[in-house]
DNA sequence: ATTCTAACA
DNA sequence: TGTTAGGA
């Protein structure tokens, strides 16, 4: 079992999962154009091969791609299809840090239990508002504060 | 075979 | 945005 796993652990490694424009293309149904369009406007990004010149994109790029093809589809501009992805990444990030260690960030706020909910951004973080009753709710505080409230519990 | 940039019948 | 030229 345990040599099963070291060998196919590179099939999991999605560092590994890296496109040339061509592939991208047919895997996301976004021409070659397109590609290399979005990129010059900064909606995506592709590094560079060494030594070669040919454009090379990662899992997270294609999953990028992905999005705005969906909402350009749906009658989204580029623009605005690009922030609704940018969007919806954000949101993405901050549930896989609730779920892997936001629990373990608590503080007390107005007499309430808060969750620390990690950074919402460079200056703010997000804290979850959780009373004994009712309705959850958010508010954003300066990351210093948030520091200064939450109180890590021990592993 | 594939990708690159620049340019447009 | 598509497509093509001309080079790597």
């Amino acid at each position: 079992m345990a040599q099963f796993s070291d060998e196919m652990r590179h099939v999991f490694d999605v560092h590994r999962l890296v496109f040339r424009i061509g592939e991208l293309a047919s895997m996301t149904q976004v021409s070659a154009r397109q590609l290399r369009y979005w990129e010059k406007k900064q909606l995506i990004k592709s590094r560079e091969r060494e030594g070669e010149q040919a454009r090379v994109y990662t899992f997270g790029t294609f999953v990028q791609v992905s999005m705005i093809k969906y909402y350009l589809d749906n009658g989204y501009t580029l623009t605005a299809a690009a922030a609704k992805a940018q969007e919806r990444d954000s949101r993405a990030k901050l549930l896989r840090r609730f779920i892997f260690k936001g629990l373990r960030g608590f503080a007390e706020m107005d007499g309430q239990v808060a969750i620390n909910m990690g950074a919402f951004d460079d200056q703010q973080t997000l804290m979850a508002l959780v009373p004994e009753e009712g309705t959850v709710t958010y508010r954003l505080v300066p990351n210093a504060e948030a520091r200064r409230l939450t109180q890590d519990l021990p592993d």
